[in-house]
DNA sequence: CAGTATCCAGGGCGATACTG
DNA sequence: CAGTATCGCCCTGGATACTG
């Protein structure tokens, strides 16, 4: 290992990610650039509209997603990844990468013990 | 982005480092090798021994630690991290990292704000 | 030494209804 | 459109006691 890993510094990383849907809603903004809260909606199947706005509230409250009101009728509510929250992509790919190689490992598994 | 990024991936990641005691266990092997039981328990305080057991169990699972049983009298387990489970060292020190500078950047907007 | 078994509190998350 | 408000389940995790 290049040093020792500190283990409050691993959680404080965890904890802005732990949330059933903050990866989703990090990757979505970061795949598709600034979205309108309906619009996340949408490409969530199965979230409610109070976990949405529970989650992006949470996300905005670490400044890893910044929220943008519009006064207009209709309102109109824009949701996109600060600089800061780039900073988290190297932990997405990382667990993406480490998440490809699991789907084969569990399958290597099941062939050996099945 | 170097390519898209899929939920279910990192959340597959994710699960298996979620546990409020699952990244401090992986550390501590990573950090200092094979741990028996209550070597780990007395380095992680305030930890009860079922939440110990349950925790390892689940790593144990997802073939991420390794348990062996020493038949000896007293009992003798050691846990041990898999070459599975190191595979999850880039994540945890992309983690690392980030909550490094997470520290500062907490600190630099209590200066703005405060 | 290395666990189980049991009980219990808090919070995450969901379903549903209502609103500026 | 983009939220609040309320209710309730379940699951994680903690306290405590017991055991091969």
């Amino acid at each position: 290992m290049k040093y020792e890993l500190n283990a409050c510094k691993v959680e404080d990383a965890l904890s802005i990610l732990v949330g059933k849907w903050k990866p989703i809603i990090l990757l979505h903004l970061l795949n598709n650039g600034t979205q309108r809260f309906n619009q996340l909606r949408r490409s969530m199947p199965g979230i409610t509209q109070k976990m949405l706005t529970k989650q992006l509230r949470e996300l905005e409250a670490e400044d890893i997603i910044e929220r943008v009101v519009y006064p207009e009728v209709p309102p109109r509510v824009e949701y996109s990844i600060t600089e800061y929250g780039k900073s988290l992509q190297p932990i997405l790919e990382a667990m993406h990468d480490w998440g490809v190689r699991h789907t084969l490992h569990k399958q290597k598994l099941q062939t050996q013990h099945g």
